[in-house]
DNA sequence: ATGAAAGCGCTAACAA
DNA sequence: TTGTTAGCGCTTTCAT
C-alpha cells in the first residue's frame, strides 16, 4: 500500500508525467531511450497506475456488466463464461449482474450505463421489453442482447435460429416415422416460444402432417412446469407419439411424468428437449437434445460490443444468428424392431 | 446521454455543490427545506451522479472481486450467489473474476487491489499459498479466502469442517454396519482432502476400526478421476463394502466403475459423496451426499468483509466454519433384507 | 447550515 | 519527441 503516483515516477525518470502516461499507453511517440528509462523507474518503484484516476480522465471503465436471470443456471453460466473470455482477452473486465429473476433490479442495473460503472451492458434476460431497451440505446448508452433479436438499429443482438431449431427436432422426428407430434412450450410470450411454434408448424406442414392446436401446451421452462403441462397434454390427447419440450428442464419433468403414468421412452413417446444440460446424459434412456451455442453466443457478442466502444460507431454486422445442433441419443431413437 | 453535472442542480438549486452532495449522501447537515428543494431539483433533472468522479474523490470503487477456479463449476456459482446478494444488499457491486485453472490468472486478478479496480478481493481458489496471500493482506489489501482456513489475522476465511463432514460420512456408514470402509479422496495436497482423511481416521478409531493405507487413494475431484481411483482402488482391494467419495463427481465416477464391474449399490457397495449437486438426485440410486452451506460460505464472508472495509479494523470474528449436512439417500442405505 | 476551494490521479490538448 | 496545463466530477476540509 504504497501508493505511488504517476508524478513520483516522473519525478525519478527526470520526466514529465505526460511521457510516463504515454509509456504506459504505448504510445508510438516516445524515445525508444527515452521509454527504456521510464519503464526502468515503473519497474523499480513498482509502480501500478490508479484504475480510478484513469478512468474519470478517459472516461472509460474498461468494464462490461452481464445482466443475467440467475447465476446458477448453466444456460447463463455458459454464456457468461463466453462474454468473460472475450472481454478478458481485450483488457476488458466483466461484472456480473444476478436479476434474480426480479424487472425491478434488471432496471437497477442498467443505471450502471447512465452512472458510468461501465461501458456497456449486456442483458441475458427475457423481461425489458424491446421499447424499454431501444430508448436506452437511442439515448446513447451501449446496449446488447442474447438471446433474442430486438429490432433497434444500435442493438447487438447474438441468438439462436429458433424456427430451424424447431424444424430440425421435427425433421429428425418424422425421419424416425412419427406424425402425431406434440409441442410442449415455455412462457407463451417468450420469443423463443413463438419461434419454435413457427418453426413446429412449418416442419409439419412440410411434411404433410396437420397442425393441431391440441398437441399444444405452455408450460414455464421449469422441471415442474414440464410435468404440469405434460399432464394436460396428456388428459387433452392420448395418441402422440413424441414431444418436442421447448428445453431439457421440461423434458425431464416429461420423464418424471411418464415414470408415473408407466409410458416408456422411446417405445411409446420419443422425447427431445433443447440445451444439451449435462443431466441429459444421466437419465435413463438419455435425452436427445438440441445444443445451443451459448458459450459463442457470449464472446461473439462480447467481441462486437467492445469493437464498437473503441470504434465509438456501429459496425456492419448487428445480428448474430446462430444454429442450434442436434445431439441424436436414446429418447429419441425407435428401437430397431420398429 | 443527457450528462447533468452537480454543478447544474447546485445552480438551478441555488445552493454550492458541496450542498448537493450532502444530500445525496445523506448528510445530517443540511436543513430539511433545502434538502427537499434539492431533491426536487434533482427528480427534476434527472441527475445521477458519476460514479468515476465519486470513485476518484472518495476512493472507494464499492466493488469486491471474487476470483474462483471456473464459473461453470455449480460449487462457485452457488457460493458467488451468496456474495452478490449480501454484496448488492450492502450497495456493493461484484466482479467476477474467472481464473480457468490458471494460477497466472488468479495473480492477475489480485492486481485488482493494488490498482484500486475493487475494495476488497475474495479468493475462492485453491492455488495461491498462504504465504501469497498474507504478503498481500500485510501490504494492507483487503483480502478473504473461501474454502479453506488461512492463518493470517487480517485474512477472514469461511470454510466447512472437514473433520466433522468425515466423520459424519463415517459414523452413518458404521451405524449401517459397514466395518470396511475406503476412502476416494481429492488431490493429496488439497487441504480438503488433508482435513477429511483426518476425521476419516479419527471416526475409524472411534468406532474401533483399524486404519488401513490400502483403503485410502487419490483422484482429482472429477468424475473421470473417480473412475480411474475407483478401479486402482478396487485391484488394491476387493472386500471393503462402502465407499466414500470426496465430491460428488468423483461418486459419479465410482457409478461408472461399478456398473462396469457388475458390482451393485447399495447391496455390494454403499457410496457417499459430497456437495449435494444435483445430479446426485437423478442417478439411480440416487447418491447420499454431505451438503455444505456454500449460499452462507459466501454471504457471511461478504457481510464479514464489507462490514470491515467499513471500520477500516478487523472485526473480532475471523474464522466462519461452518457445518455440512448429510442428506442421506439410497446409495448409502442397506436393503431391509440385509 | 452552507459555501469556497482544493485536489483525488490521470490523460490529452496544446505548445515548444 | 517532450513538457505544460487544464481539467474529468466529485467530496471534503475549512471558513463563515
Amino acid at each position: 500500500m504504497k501508493d505511488i503516483k504517476i508524478i513520483d515516477v516522473a519525478k525519478r525518470a527526470n520526466v514529465s508525467p505526460a511521457t510516463v502516461s504515454r509509456v504506459l499507453n504505448g504510445s508510438k511517440l516516445v524515445n525508444a531511450k527515452t521509454e527504456q528509462r521510464v519503464m526502468q523507474v515503473i519497474r523499480e518503484m513498482e509502480y501500478i497506475p490508479n484504475n480510478m484516476g484513469k478512468q474519470l480522465r478517459s472516461r472509460k471503465t474498461m468494464t462490461l456488466a452481464v445482466v443475467v436471470s440467475d447465476v446458477l443456471v448453466s444456460y447463463y453460466a455458459e454464456i457468461i463464461k463466453g462474454i468473460e473470455n472475450m472481454a478478458n482477452s481485450l483488457h476488458y473486465r466483466v461484472l456480473i449482474c444476478d436479476a434474480q429473476n426480479q424487472r425491478a433490479k434488471e432496471l437497477e442495473f442498467l443505471s450502471f450505463l447512465i452512472n458510468h460503472t461501465v461501458d456497456a451492458l449486456i442483458m441475458v434476460t427475457p423481461s425489458l421489453s424491446d421499447e424499454e431497451l431501444s430508448s436506452y440505446a437511442e439515448d446513447g448508452y451501449r446496449l446488447a442482447v442474447i438471446g433474442r433479436e430486438v429490432g433497434h438499429p444500435l442493438i447487438p443482438c447474438s441468438f439462436t435460429d429458433n424456427i430451424t431449431l424447431a424444424r430440425d427436432v421435427i425433421y429428425h422426428l418424422t425421419e424416425q416415422g412419427h406424425r402425431k407430434i406434440a409441442f410442449l412450450s415455455g412462457y407463451s410470450e417468450a420469443t423463443d416460444s413463438i419461434k419454435r411454434l413457427e418453426g413446429f408448424i412449418q416442419a409439419l406442414e412440410e411434411a404433410g402432417i396437420p397442425f393441431e392446436q391440441g398437441l399444444v401446451e405452455n408450460g414455464d421452462f421449469s422441471e415442474d412446469g414440464g410435468y404440469e403441462a405434460f399432464k394436460r397434454l396428456r388428459s387433452q390427447c392420448e395418441d402422440f407419439t413424441a414431444v418436442f419440450a421447448a428445453n431439457d428442464e421440461m423434458a425431464l419433468g416429461v420423464y418424471k411424468a411418464c415414470a408415473e403414468m408407466d409410458i416408456s421412452i422411446p417405445d411409446q413417446l420419443a422425447v427431445v428437449g433443447v440445451d444439451n444440460i449435462r443431466l441429459t446424459n444421466y437419465v435413463v434412456p438419455r435425452i436427445s437434445s438440441m445444443e445451443q451455442p451459448l458459450y459463442m453466443m457470449g464472446s461473439v457478442l462480447a467481441e462486437k460490443l467492445i469493437d464498437q466502444i473503441n470504434d465509438n460507431r456501429l459496425a456492419d454486422q448487428r445480428l448474430f444468428v446462430l444454429n442450434a445442433e442436434l445431439v441424436v441419443k436414446e429418447s429419441s431413437l425407435r428401437k430397431i424392431s420398429n
